[in-house]
DNA sequence: CGTTCGCTTGAGAACTCTCAATAGGGGTGG
DNA sequence: CCACCCCTATTGAGAGTTCTCAAGCGAACG
């Protein structure tokens, strides 16, 4: 586990996998060299709860490596993921000293964490900090909002179209490579962490996931390799305009 | 219509009914000066478009007065609300020239806009105003998500319990009424509106409304007049803590 | 007075969920 | 090395909820 936190320098922001977009993107060197200061790093394992809705949150950070979810749990069990957290994204509100949500890791992950005073003292006196964060915040909300698009609207089909197409375009770009014809990647959530996220069972998820492989827009190696061959196929499944997709 | 634009002095922000709620309520007398210079007030007619996805934005704004809505739609007519634009909410999105969404006045309403470009120059010098967007858009994130647990999660019943509960909420907050016990206030949506906020159908949104009027959950007066004897027994039906509700 | 619009209600169809049984993979322990 | 178990996933059958299509009502408006 302490492998993951020692593949880059704890100290060093240079060698950042995330350094130009997490919410320190904007910041000039001796802002960077004030973050450092009171930077740490934490590490979490697969299957680890990060923070519990309505816990204490003593700090902030960015995911570093790995992926979790965010979620929001009913009295009687129902659970609704609300977002889903890759590298660069920040958690926690400052200004807010209980968390909102629940926040699982899903793969191992590594977080660069900031106690939380410390942080707002200095997002007040650094504008290029609250900059980006504002920027990241709209993105965010932007997302949230094609989700309920998804949520409110689409069929079971739809739904996990369009899920594959988020996941197969953030991974395309990560790689650095086209999100036009062919893609190759790894699910990084089970069945039941995608019904969460699509509001649906895990049942149908799986039924879905098998109608779409036997229709021949998706294919499958075991159960979490996924090769899409024609992405503009997949996102007509999806319900999306073949052409653009998530944003305008 | 022109009359609602004259009910305050349009150029003086001293005694505008959102000043100490909208972007602009952290900023300080001479902030407001500069304000003044750039700002317009424009006034919309209950069913106008305000804005089409996609169109050309030179302008962003606070909602002054009236309520209008945020819809996204799919190639085939399905819509889906993502927000609900209230008095002192903004609209539109620094460094963005296009909407992503459509915006649809559903009462008479008046905007107080900025051209685009100023506000981005001023946002850049004046953090207040930053600050103060980061904070709604932050608030407003939160109110995405936790509608996305109701579209995901939530059967049509809780569905329109929930949103009466909102609207119940936010129109007592309004009236620095006490949101427990009874409370009594008008739609301001339609059953198609409210079906296009809850991912549901008109057809089912009138059958559920009747049944919560059948199980004395709420009484009616016409089709938009609506009383909540027991608010604590309407949060049941929402699914959520009676206690609590919305945010913990 | 007729038309339109928003709303209500009914009946049957379609979709998704629930409950249940089965399968496959990875790890552990005998 | 194999048997076993646990966890994840698949598949089936029936039930339940919501949608679709359709008819009808009442108020507002021309």
């Amino acid at each position: 586990m302490l492998n993951d936190t020692l593949k880059f320098d704890a100290h060093n922001c240079d060698g950042c996998p995330i350094r130009h977009r997490a919410v320190c993107a904007r910041c000039e060197t001796d802002e960077l060299e004030v973050l450092e200061q009171i930077k740490y790093y934490r590490s979490y394992e697969a299957g680890q709860t990060v923070i519990w809705s309505g816990d204490q949150m003593d700090f902030v950070g960015s995911v570093v490596s790995g992926i979790s979810t965010l979620t929001q749990t009913m009295e009687d069990g129902r659970t609704q993921m609300v977002g889903l957290l890759l590298p660069s994204d920040f958690v926690g509100r400052p200004g807010r000293d209980r968390a909102a949500y629940d926040v699982v890791a899903v793969t191992d992950m590594v977080m660069c964490c900031f106690r939380r005073k410390p942080f707002e003292a200095m997002m007040a006196k650094t504008p290029h900090i609250a900059e980006r964060l504002l920027e990241m915040t709209l993105d965010e909300l932007d997302a949230a909002r094609e989700w309920m698009l998804v949520l409110g609207r689409k069929t079971a089909r739809e739904k996990i179209a369009s899920l594959l197409a988020i996941i197969a375009r953030r991974d395309a770009t990560l790689k650095m490579a086209s999100i036009q014809g062919r893609l190759v990647f790894d699910l990084p959530l089970t069945r039941e962490a995608m019904a969460d996220y699509l509001g649906l069972t895990l049942e149908t998820v799986s039924r879905q996931i098998s109608a779409l492989k036997r229709d021949g827009v998706i294919e499958l190696e075991g159960k979490r390799h996924v090769t899409i061959p024609d992405m503009g196929r997949l996102l007509e499944e999806a319900g999306d305009d073949s052409d653009g997709g998530m944003l305008a």
